[in-house]
DNA sequence: TGTTATGCATAATAAACTTATGTATTAATT
DNA sequence: AATTAATACATAAGTTTATTATGCATAACA
């Protein structure tokens, strides 16, 4: 089962509702996250990952903290109260954008 | 009601399946069609559709029959046997895909 | 001790859009 | 009658957002 390659725009969408969900993560973590919860369908790759979180996080919506973990340093991330929101927002988005999909996969009678 | 802007990706397939309802169709009548069956929240733009149809077109997915309505010329695409083909696959993928992403808006118990 | 897993990061490239134009005909409005 | 909106196609420049390919480093496993 090859990992679905049609998520392009909802990246930042799935970041946000894990950090909303799960408080703080450091990217490993997310990587591994997805891939558990999508049963493998998801492949997040690193070459997305971190670029975006450096984007959230320079448009305020992530804070930073570092944890030294057996002589490795993870970062972790955060919601702002500002993420918060935007986690939301991105959610009913990604909710409304579900709903009008279903209009193709399933059309209604009547809507010609 | 703003136009949803997180269908990158689904363009194609939203082409495909509008194709394989409607037999044959030319630009300016998936525009509208598509505004009309998700109640004006889908807009594509022709900067993104016309671009994709000569793409489809050149993979020979779509093939094309130019009709003359009232001294104004309209472009007809419709599936080749490859294009139905497609159209199935990539439809497959987009329920794949939103099958996905629901385990992302409505977790269930036990899979962390 | 070598491979796999953990952990972060960036650069080059590609895909798929948006926005801005351009051209032209037909229908509707004022 | 003249202007605007709708119909109809198209491309070019720019942006966003991903993929692929690297690079570096530590920890765990075999």
């Amino acid at each position: 089962m090859k990992s679905s390659k049609l998520y392009k725009g909802s990246l930042t969408t799935i970041i946000l509702k894990l950090l909303s969900e799960y408080d703080k993560m450091y990217g490993y973590e997310i990587t591994q996250k997805v891939k558990a919860i999508t049963a493998g369908e998801l492949q997040i790759t690193e070459g997305a990952l971190y670029p975006s979180l450096h984007k959230l996080e320079a448009e305020g919506f992530l804070e930073v903290e570092f944890v030294k973990v057996s002589n490795r340093t993870r970062k972790y991330y955060k919601l702002t109260e500002q993420g918060a929101k935007e986690a939301d927002d991105k959610l009913e988005a990604l909710k409304s954008y579900m709903e009008t999909m279903k209009a193709f996969l399933y059309p209604k009678f009547g809507l010609e």
